[in-house]
DNA sequence: TGTACATCAGTGAACGCGCGTTCACTGATGTAC
DNA sequence: TGTACATCAGTGAACGCGCGTTCACTGATGTAC
């Protein structure tokens, strides 16, 4: 009975979906299965183990996300427009793929730390070299780009966990509204 | 053998720091109660189970935490010295009990819907009406006071998320920056 | 073209381990008289 | 004061369930000749 299309596809969706819905820990390769409607012996043809398949989704979600982000963030445009960029396609890429980007936040923090992600891909990273840039160039005032990372990062992502837990519903006009507190914040406004 | 303290209170530190280090799911009561120096089934001397325990010590540990942060909020200083107060407060508690704090902070979001916190004591709630109130005296430019909130505590608890996961230091001067840069962000600076 | 074989995604039953939980028992402390 | 009893935190061995994982097998597809 195989399908014309792989159950590999069909796996992977079922698996960030629950994943992003439920965390990592409570997901079962049974609820896995049933979802994507195949048996928990058919994951073993892809991944060694549920741990090696949760960080392989996380880390190529999450590669794939910083590739699209990282020309914003490294453009040649003036700082307000890097960051209004950035911040925009963050919001897209949470609506267009909810549960991949819910995933990609949520889980974040549950991959023990041998597990490493290179200075491109992991998301403070690219945060901290983008405001040691500003700071370069004089569009935002000199200041510890590690502490600056971390406060644009969580007021720009926090409002999307509020949405994920049904207390906020962002809309086109939020969007701006953030983009306008980021840039308060960082002082370039 | 009894001791003269109870191994109840050694039970919850240690439930706490293994919850706030490892996360619900990942700590098991073998942990705990090696942790603790006592057995696993002392635990259900004083509560009926694993969910249990992990849901009153959550609500017991933020209704502490929020009983000393209302007044702060509700107070009648004007917003920025309110604003001000409230950040250096709560960094003086993450770093007088960084695993209470880390263990609120991070386990959250890992309890089923049914456990609901009042309004009083869920942090969201309490910084929605601090920003509300904000515009109501016309601190603060008017506008969402649930995306107002949302900013503020992204903004406030991302950097004690770094900390957490060791790639910053929050100093004293640092918590002045975050309360300047909470300030920009609201507009009230 | 047909035949023989290799490959591999997928099945489904079975397995064993680790987990949360239970329970009969212990021993210290408090209380009534 | 001493004695008998109730209470209860804590013990530690045992239990059963659910989980991740394994494995012999199936059947479809591709390939060599």
């Amino acid at each position: 009975m195989a399908r014309p299309v792989s159950k590999k596809r069909a796996i992977e969706a079922a698996a960030i979906k629950l994943f992003a819905r439920k965390g990592l820990a409570a997901t079962t390769l049974k609820d896995i299965a049933r979802e994507a409607g195949a048996t928990e012996g058919a994951l073993y043809r892809h991944y060694q183990s549920k741990d090696d398949m949760a960080w392989q989704l996380f880390s190529e979600e999450l590669k794939a996300f910083a590739e699209l982000l990282s020309p914003l963030l490294e453009s040649s445009q003036p700082f307000p427009v890097r960051l209004a960029a950035a911040i925009r396609f963050i919001y897209d890429y949470f609506r267009g793929q909810p549960d991949v980007f819910a995933f990609i936040l949520l889980t974040q923090h549950n991959f023990p730390g041998q597990k490493l992600l290179d200075e491109f891909t992991n998301p403070n990273d690219m945060a901290i070299r983008f405001m040691r840039r500003a700071m370069e160039e004089g569009a935002v005032a000199a200041g510890d780009p590690v502490l600056q990372s971390a406060l644009i990062m969580g007021a720009v992502l926090q409002p999307l966990v509020m949405q994920r837990y049904g207390r906020l519903v962002v809309c086109e006009t939020m969007v701006e509204e953030v983009v306008t507190a980021c840039l308060r914040l960082t002082g370039a406004a």
